[in-house]
DNA sequence: TCTCACTGAGAAAACCTTTTCCCAAACCGC
DNA sequence: GCGGTTTGGGAAAAGGTTTTCTCAGTGAGA
């Protein structure tokens, strides 16, 4: 009988427009307009209506809002990038882009897998987002998703755009200038680098502008040294420079964090010092490496969120009916500068 | 003149059931009840109608559904950690959970901002999510942001729940147990423990499991070495254990899988070998750090993907209106063997 | 007193779909 | 041929808001 001590909870019924526009006397169609600071009443009028609206604790139904307006202002992320290294300071970006105006994010991770992509896409589409933002984890390979042709613009981060797109990725090429012109104001002459997989297309990228920094300073260019990603590359790597009888390094330009962490762990095992011998430098910026390894890792930093805050604001301009060129935007990288570069050897 | 090859593309105007039912020649109440299988009607009238839509790609609009329904099929998914590390493999399983009931997921960062908080609440109530789901970086916390009395379910993953709430969290107490008796199964007399901060309310939950395991096994337990969270305290841990004259530990069970890392390399770097001298066991599997170790890490994994796919579905049925109780629920954690701890000594 | 312009506010359509009736026609048994 | 049932399908309301159109009243100028 005592009914209302049920362990459910019951959640109370939103108020409607309609409920306050009844208890501040008036049609629905004046409290719309009280509220929304549209039509014409007395300020009297405009003014009680929002007290009751306040009062009874009013929220306008943005379902409802969203039909009469084609416009949800909700977008759709995807990404494959499951693990999140580069989606989630991108997606933090995206997201503080979008709140300010009101849109919220809906977040898709369609894995590798179309099935998967395909429905999710639809899942979107069906709630009518406003546009979508395709990233990944890999700038040079397309979302395994057919983006093409859909009902709203669509903006790629940090993947491969299609044709005729809109694309957002990071300047690999002046990251990697940053890195080496860096070197070279230190007045380290023997600069070596040491990246990933040359199917990465930014493994090319970045060794170009390696190789373009050394001419323009007249400094001898050894060929990159290319394998994994991993530390266990790094290790590898530094056997092979330090292990010969040629000429030593004494810095080391690294393709990611993680080889940059290989290779001052191996630089010590050597008993080579860091930066004092040799300095390092990472690319990534993910500080959970770069700040441990010893001495904490000067790395570029690809400015992820930046580029989701771009990428955000591009959508949300292509939505707004703004016509915008397509093509791949570049945005720039920054060094972040620890302590595995030092001084100067000579100063 | 030729407006037709302008850059700004026009997005189709999705069709409607409207448009369906007057190209099929029936109302929209008829065409309705076609494609969801209601109402009766010829096997022909049907099959007409579902082709037509099929012809003209026809998709129901969701926030029209969702209007009539009171129910938008979307939840909130809150968190404050923005690095991602525990949020993203629970978001991948409240997403996999959710997506083949159809419910999309809204990613809301509030990061430590009580604002941001408020602000992205707001916005996902006013899109009228059907619940929310709130995880955070650290279990003894809660989010900054008032969850109470709203007018949805709300389930806790991974974050201290509020009074009355539904949580799902590890059971780090298990887990702890699970490494302390892999070593005793594996013959290892002088187990350690190096954790983190005893602020951290798992560093004691773990802490005591320990305790309990050694116990148990009439093994002498010695006090845990609490610290940082850090490699560099994983070294400082092996200088303390190494470098006094008491009775060297053959087993460290580490509270996280960087005070592993720290761990083993400083056991190298002293000539102690792993797993034949000393054994070594880590908290969290991540992955990139379990697998660079030399050798690779075996690590206690939360197993944060299920965790995050029963909160989706605890959620759902919360909203379907099942009553469930109150309170925490501990989800097993699991130990992913990889080669730090090695075959007993003695065979 | 008669228009004119303006003011304040309401009625109704629109957004798109679902669902509950309701109705006409056909069919049944008798 | 007649009451009753089934069949196939439509009309309309509902969901919550915005916006356009309309209208009654008011004060002013002629």
């Amino acid at each position: 009988m005592v009914s209302d001590a049920e362990s459910a909870p019951v959640f109370a019924k939103p108020v409607t427009l309609r409920e306050v526009a009844a208890a501040a006397g008036v049609s629905v169609a004046t409290a719309s307009k009280a509220l929304n600071g549209q039509g014409r009443m007395t300020a009297d009028t405009r003014e009680r209506i929002r007290e009751v609206a306040q009062r009874l604790g009013f929220r306008p139904n943005h379902l409802a809002q969203s039909l009469l307006r084609r416009r949800s202002f909700t977008v759709g992320l995807l990404t494959n990038d499951t693990y999140g290294r580069f989606s989630l300071p991108l997606m933090a970006g995206v997201s503080d882009a979008l709140v300010d105006n009101g849109v919220s994010v809906f977040l898709c991770n369609v894995e590798d897998d179309l099935r998967l992509g395909q429905l999710h896409v639809e899942a979107m589409l069906d709630k009518r987002v406003d546009g979508i933002i395709a990233t990944g984890k890999r700038v040079d390979r397309h979302l395994p998703v057919d983006l093409s042709n859909l009902r709203v613009p669509v903006v790629y981060a940090f993947t491969q755009p299609d044709a005729g797109a809109i694309g957002l990725v990071s300047d690999d090429a002046g990251g990697a200038r940053l890195a080496v012109e860096h070197f070279c104001r230190l007045g380290r002459r023997r600069i070596a680098h040491v990246s990933g997989p040359s199917s990465f297309e930014v493994v090319n990228t970045r060794a170009d502008a390696y190789r373009a920094v050394l001419e323009e300073n007249n400094l001898a260019v050894s060929e990159p040294l290319l394998g994994a990603w991993s530390e266990a590359w790094g290790h590898e790597a530094v056997a092979r420079l330090f292990g010969g009888r040629g000429e030593r390094p004494d810095a080391i330009f690294c393709g990611n964090d993680q080889i940059a962490r290989g290779v001052i762990d191996a630089l010590r095992e050597r008993g080579v010092g860091v930066p004092d011998d040799v300095g390092v430098i990472g690319f990534d910026n993910w500080e959970i490496v770069a700040e441990a390894t010893r001495p904490p890792l000067t790395s570029v930093d690809m400015n992820l969120a930046s580029l989701g805050r771009e990428a955000g604001l591009a959508l949300l301009s292509l939505v707004g009916g703004q016509p915008a060129a397509p093509g791949i935007r570049k945005l720039p990288c920054r060094l972040v500068v620890r302590q595995s570069c030092g001084r100067p050897p000579g100063g």
